[in-house]
DNA sequence: CTTAATGCAAAGGCTTTGCAGAGAC
DNA sequence: GTCTCTGCAAAGCCTTTGCATTAAG
């Protein structure tokens, strides 16, 4: 076991996850980088080298690392759920277009001002999202 | 008709929508008030006064309006998506517990400053979604 | 040996699509 | 008569679930 693998062993355990082969191998893939992936990404990822993972364990694991703080889910796009390895306070650029998303740094862009919360509720948590999308038609035409 | 109705159609004739029988009923349902509903909720409300509609019809009416900016739709739930009549800018509050959806207005939250766009991109749209959960566990506990 | 995790396949929920029938002008 | 819209049912996609098998201590 190499030192990043440690590390992640770490990490899991610092969460309350219990390190297992797949769940290593799943957070190695999506911790390794500062991105955003599909589960279906990050399943298609870990089978391309790994020994094999199945989807319904990658589906469950990353509700598990989402549940435990691991990572945190990012909901932009009605057909699937991003997984973000940041888990600090930023904000997202989703290029409606590309599919791509990318973080926003708070330097860039804040929030000012924290609504009236229903009475009985705690905040979970805030974000926001800018919607781009690739120009078609030239903006001179 | 009465007024009312004459003003959803002339609403829909300005977002170059062809008026139709099902076009008006939903469009009444949606934009008598300002609130959120996701296609299946109106869905059961059309069909629980109204003569009719397909739940195809529903759901390819509320595609074409979100398309010609009639309504807006919000993504805050990977299960569903919400559509808003309220097309003017303001943000929401999400409640995860119960799967409330309300308005927040400009005055009690903005965003100040704008990222950096990827070239060749242009803004579509921006959005803060600010998350709460019922309280279960008492604070003090 | 006992408990927890994994894998497979089936089920589920929301949404879209294909195509025939109905409606509008 | 022609063009558009509607409705039904089937298909599609992402995700969850049930249950037997496998791994871990």
């Amino acid at each position: 076991m190499n030192e990043q693998t440690a590390e992640i062993v770490r990490r899991l355990k610092d969460h309350g996850i219990n390190p297992t082969a797949q769940r290593i191998e799943i957070a190695q893939v999506l911790l390794a980088r500062f991105t955003h992936m599909s589960a279906d990404e990050v399943f298609q990822i870990v089978n391309k080298t790994e020994p094999r993972v199945s989807k319904a364990t990658v589906y469950n694991t990353l509700g598990l690392f989402a549940d435990k703080g691991l990572v945190r889910e990012v909901i932009v796009d009605p057909s699937k759920i991003f997984y973000d390895s940041n888990v600090g306070p930023h904000h997202h650029l989703y290029n409606v277009t590309t599919g791509e998303l990318r973080d926003i740094d708070q330097q860039h862009m804040q929030v000012v001002g924290l609504p009236p919360l229903p009475p009985g509720t705690t905040v979970e948590g805030m974000e926001v999202v800018v919607r781009v999308r690739d120009e078609r038609g030239s903006p001179s035409s």
